[in-house]
DNA sequence: CGGACAAGCTGA
DNA sequence: CAGCTTGTCCGG
């Protein structure tokens, strides 16, 4: 018998003929990993095609080991799609769904499920009757109803946006009596067949002999998008395997994106009941404010709002002291004088270029004056103005100091890492919202009401006390009334009409192409530039391309040549 | 990717 | 022209 493999070996995209010795026969089948001599090395590939015509002008070599089971032929199939509809290569996309580790043999499926106990979700049970629907799910609901939905119908393959969300489900499940497989830990148990698989986004590309429903949850959250090239998504992965092997698909979201409303039918809980599953939403609108009032990083409602019980989280997501000063006699914003760049402060002291590093003292260039005032103030300065405003101690939080204990403060200051990191919070607080709300990406509505669904899902429900602040000059924000009504769906028409009016996605389809071979693909991209594709740039050694669809992006890029050299195209970029 | 091989450069 | 570097091509 001669197959087909795809050596893993990056730069390779081309597939070639072995032969399989009459001994390994039994255990070749489309996805196996074996082990291959390449022009005179040894490397690793998959097998993803059996009993092909060998082509006669060649002298074919023997396969030299069979490694173990790889992907299947169904996720092998879907892996050749992500390769197109991603623009990458099919040997990164093979290795996300293939097991850590070799695997030489599958155990034995057990028998005899033990009855699950749990509640399961109704309005979860109607949407699954549909090829693909979109579950509105308000924030502080539990998914763990949704998903027993999906278990009802058989074996599900469960994707969350985060390791820890997949392992916090997958041990409740196990609790409650079900049959799980933690992807990619337990590669081996998932494709044994007989059970629900569980994993954050490489999930999408977990076995599961038996799959029954397709379930995402958060569709909306950016960390179901891989960051390197191929950029799949794995909301997208899941609703074309979903759709190949003829299982529903479920996508679940408290503000779900206009890409996920495009895939399905939306189902939602009744106004009261998502109302209610919210918390309130306190909006500290600063555009009234003026003289004393106006001034500073904390307005005085909000420090009032901030003496309540219990966790107080404040989020900003500008580290330092001051990311913008300017003089208060000249008012000349303070600059680096080697390259330009606007100056931080980032503790007492010095100031700090954050381009190009130089460092100096606070004084003015334009008038020699030292008293600067911070424009932009850091989560360090505001920690130091709430010290004085709510007369008691004040944490500082950032990304870099993840792994410390949760600070016994009850107020914390802190960048964006605040909401993945004080579980207790009770209430709150955006101290900038309008560095979300005025963000110059085209995204930039969806990402801060997800942000403002992260925080809800932090402080619970209304009823229990929960409660968001935001600090804004633009208190009529559409993003703003929407929390307030509890009903994302308020954003959704306007923010549609937004995006076709600028040819965005889901409107149309994006790629970002960089490194040092851009220009040329570029160029040859132009040469037969295919109807419908604009090709915008460079801009900084960057090409944009846009499509009406990912039928015609896709297809163009395909068609074009890889030139050598560094080269990245990043399909549906997130930030832009 | 990494080996093979060809073309180009240098020094005696 | 040997000996070396650099670049391009291709793998079953």
């Amino acid at each position: 018998m001669v197959v087909s493999v795809v050596p893993d070996v990056t730069a390779i995209t081309k597939e070639f003929d072995y032969v399989v010795p009459p001994e390994m026969r039994d255990h070749v089948r489309v996805g196996t990993m074996v082990r291959i001599s390449l022009a005179g090395r040894r490397v690793g590939a998959w097998v993803t095609a059996l009993n092909v015509e060998p082509p006669s002008a060649v002298a074919l070599r023997p396969i030299a080991k069979v490694t173990g089971w790889g992907p299947s032929a169904d996720v092998v199939e879907l892996a050749r799609w992500a390769a197109w509809r991603w623009c990458g290569r099919l040997p990164s996309l093979l290795g996300t769904a293939s097991p850590p580790g070799a695997v030489v043999a599958l155990p034995p499926v057990p028998g005899g499920r033990p009855p699950m106990s749990g509640p399961v979700s109704e309005l979860a049970a109607a949407a699954l009757a549909q090829p693909c629907a979109v579950l509105r799910l308000p924030p502080t609901e539990d998914p763990l109803a949704v998903v027993m939905a999906a278990m009802a119908l058989g074996d599900a393959l469960v994707v969350a946006p985060s390791v820890s969300m997949a392992r916090l489900l997958a041990a409740r499940l196990k609790r409650s009596g079900a049959a799980v497989a933690l992807h990619p830990s337990q590669w081996v148990v998932a494709a044994a067949g007989g059970c629900t698989v569980v994993g954050a986004r490489a999930a999408a590309w977990a076995p599961c002999p038996s799959m029954a429903a397709v379930v995402v949850l958060d569709e909306h959250d950016e960390a179901l998008q891989e960051e390197r090239s191929p950029t799949w998504n794995a909301r997208e992965v899941a609703i074309e395997r979903a759709r190949r092997a003829g299982v529903p698909c479920l996508l679940v979201s408290p503000c779900p994106s206009l890409e996920a409303l495009a895939a399905g039918p939306l189902v939602t809980a009744s106004r009261n009941e998502e109302r209610a599953a919210w918390p309130i939403l306190d909006v500290v609108d600063r555009s009234r404010e003026t003289g004393t009032a106006a001034v500073g990083p904390v307005s005085e409602r909000l420090a009032r709002l901030l003496r309540t019980d219990g966790r107080v989280a404040c989020v900003l997501n500008r580290t330092g002291r001051a990311v913008l000063l300017a003089c208060t006699v000249c008012q000349h914003l303070a600059t680096c004088e080697r390259c330009g760049a606007a100056v931080a402060q980032d503790g007492e002291g010095m100031l700090h270029c954050r381009r190009c590093g130089l460092m100096r003292p606070v004084v003015c260039t334009s008038c020699g004056s030292t008293r600067l005032r911070a424009r932009k103030p850091g989560i360090e300065r505001v920690a130091a103005d709430l010290r004085a405003m709510l007369q008691e101690p004040v944490a500082v939080l950032t990304a870099g100091t993840s792994e410390a204990p949760v600070p016994p403060e009850r107020v914390v200051v802190g960048t964006e890492a605040v909401l993945h990191q004080l579980p207790d919070a009770r209430v709150v607080a955006f101290l900038d919202f309008d560095a979300e709300l005025l963000a110059p990406r085209y995204r930039a509505n969806e990402q801060a009401l997800a942000l403002l669904a992260r925080a809800a899902r932090l402080v619970g429900r209304r009823a229990d006390g929960g409660r968001v602040v935001v600090q804004t000059r633009n208190g009529r924000h559409d993003v703003l009334d929407a929390v307030l009504n509890a009903d994302p769906g308020r954003l959704v028409a306007g923010e549609r009409a937004r995006r076709a009016e600028l040819s965005f996605p889901p409107l149309s389809a994006l790629a970002v192409v960089s490194g040092a071979a851009a220009a040329e693909f570029a160029k040859s991209l132009l040469v037969g530039v295919p109807a419908g594709v604009d090709v915008l740039g460079p801009s900084d050694g960057t090409w944009l391309l846009r499509a009406p669809s990912h039928r015609v992006l896709c297809d163009a890029l395909a068609a074009t040549p890889r030139p050598a050299g560094r080269l990245r195209i990043e399909v549906d970029p997130l930030r832009l």
